[in-house]
DNA sequence: TTTAGCACTCTTTGTGTTAAAGTGCTAACC
DNA sequence: GGTTAGCACTTTAACACAAAGAGTGCTAAA
């Protein structure tokens, strides 16, 4: 549902957004009177009044009870960021930090993210959410067998994503230590590139018949496999600065907060929503936006990180709808793009930051 | 500090249980008249009375205010712990879940300590703390470079502590991959078994010398290996079901949960404790026990895990100082000694509960 | 030594009152 | 017609105050 600029006047945008930006500085309901406050409004507060009674008629604005100031609705912040917002630069500080994450060569996807999240938290002071689904069709590029002792070895695993998976693989006998080796360079020739699915019955034997006299090496060796690619744990997401919550009084309310770690502890709506999303700009949710009602006065903004075509991953800010949207927006957006850029070699330019949802 | 069991008549013994025991369950201050209905406790209202009267003035019970029952104090809750608590003793299901852990074969560390901690969480009802810390002198057994594209290669370490670490490694040039390799085996040959500082430039100049015209991938390769030994995030802490305190209703005072998600986030100081800790028994610190003043209504248990002598985790619960200790004590101590047992390969028997601390 | 009884203390809960904030509407104004 | 001033109305927040409840401490009796 696209809402189009030109069902408001410009006296209703520009009311509209004093309201949002008053609301998100002061965190209380605004009144007419506050407003006349704004050079720009230089209206008398019973002529604001009335438009606010239309904007609120029209659905973007709400009245906690019978007369006390008003809060933008779900709609109303969605107008804000859709139409109304204007681009946050960056101070030179933060252009600084960001050049020292990319800098920082850390080529393993799962570190870089962790890293730019814990980034993002600490520049927008709301909590960050690191997103690391974990793709279905996960492939391993190349197989490496370290040996420990004479009956285990480490089983490294290049995937296609920038990420190295290692397994303990325990087995029931002794072998020799090239033998290993040699069945981390058979299995990288023989199921390199394949998904779990297609690792077959045939493969398998093949590889046996190729490990000789060793061949028992390879069941264990495959169960390992099989559980990493389709590790049971599907994804993982990490919450950095659940504590920077506690800042903002939406949040001094229990159930509020009882509701947002709730849905910490429930990862898989949180990857769902990921999944589900559109991976070529930053999404923002507004309030119950999209079903997820236990974040009915929170926001959620992310950005997924796609490689090769494929989304790999994603960083997040969440906090309370009254969020400092064009600062959360640009910080997602910068980040993930320098991951991106990262990760790809290439530099991709960062989109354009508007996103539309519900 | 130890408290001799001596200090206290039998009966009041049996009246401090009976206080810790019914504010355990109910989560209120008890009364005189609540405990009559205990039928070990034959005795009028008054008498009780007097006793805890007495009981308060030695320090083991607390007065709310003039008049509500009584809370038993830090000291009650250790006295309890360490001379009143019976044994726990865990149902089939229970063990049940615990030789699936210990069957799961995961000879990784981590991921040990992290399975063992989500199902002590899921056992207990209360918050999980998975801790890892990262020992002052990490040492890597075995290198291992496995080439990515002609400039980068993982480099692979496996340390003294079953945990393996990968770093992703980006060269400044194209180098031949089975220069890479030979990189592992001489990083193997040449530094296994060092901690960082006694990485000495000698030894780097010896690398550089075997590795010939290929010296120039050694340098960003041992700038990783300083990095992985010496990781700036020099532990880690994962908190498993934050949201599982909040059904207590110790933390529905905000202020309360709100010091609780600090120390989640200050993993330093858990990490502290844990250095500081016993680490041949079960360690208890009950509300402001050891300087830890956010946690001043909360209690935490954790058991060290140790592998060949080293601290190299720990897995903890906590949770309202009224908590079901019996239960917690021996979840944690059998989940660690569970995971002893797998890592050391031999069976540790478990240790005496009892714990004491300040 | 134990118990019954009673006064006392302190919290909790509910209620009524007041002040403040902000709206909605009407009528006047430019 | 758009804008403004004025005023009645509504609802919350804050405060005080009273009544109820719970549990103790103490005294005196068993």
């Amino acid at each position: 549902m696209k809402t189009p600029d030109n069902d408001l006047s410009a006296r209703k945008k520009l009311i509209l957004k004093a309201i949002v930006d008053a609301h998100i500085d002061e965190g209380e309901p605004v009144g007419s009177k506050y407003l006349t406050q704004y050079k720009q409004l230089a209206y008398s507060s019973a002529t604001i009044r009335n438009e606010m009674a239309e904007l609120e008629a029209m659905g973007y604005l709400e009245h906690p009870y019978t007369s006390s100031g008003r809060v933008p609705s779900n709609l109303g912040y969605r107008f804000y960021v859709d139409a109304l917002l204007q681009q946050y630069s960056m101070t030179a500080q933060e252009i600084f930090e960001l050049n020292q994450l990319m800098h920082a060569k850390m080529l393993e996807l799962d570190k870089l993210i962790d890293r730019a999240t814990k980034l993002a938290s600490s520049m927008t002071n709301y909590t960050g959410l690191s997103i690391k689904p974990r793709p279905v069709s996960c492939t391993v590029n190349r197989f490496e067998a370290i040996p420990v002792d004479g009956s285990s070895f480490v089983l490294v695993m290049l995937t296609g994503v920038s990420t190295v998976k290692t397994k303990y693989v325990k087995l029931d006998d002794e072998f020799p230590k090239e033998e290993m080796h040699r069945l981390g360079i058979t299995l990288t020739e023989c199921i390199s590139g394949l998904s779990a699915d297609e690792i077959t019955l045939p493969k398998i034997m093949e590889i046996e018949r190729r490990m000789g006299a060793y061949y028992r090496m390879v069941s264990p060796a495959i169960k390992c496999i099989y559980d990493a690619l389709s590790e049971t744990d599907s994804g993982d997401v990490k919450v950095e600065g659940a504590d920077l919550l506690l800042q903002y009084p939406e949040y001094s309310d229990v159930s509020r907060l009882k509701g947002m770690l709730n849905l910490f502890e429930q990862k898989d709506q949180l990857l769902q929503m990921v999944a589900d999303a559109d991976d070529s700009k930053v999404n923002v949710f507004i309030g119950s936006e999209n079903s997820v009602n236990t974040m009915n006065d929170s926001t959620l903004v992310f950005k997924t990180i796609k490689e090769g075509g494929r989304v790999v991953g994603a960083i997040g800010i969440i906090g309370p709808r009254r969020m400092n949207y064009s600062r959360v927006i640009s910080t997602v957006n910068q980040l993930s793009a320098a991951i991106s850029e990262s990760v790809n070699g290439s530099a991709l330019p960062p989109d354009k930051n508007n996103s539309e949802n519900n």
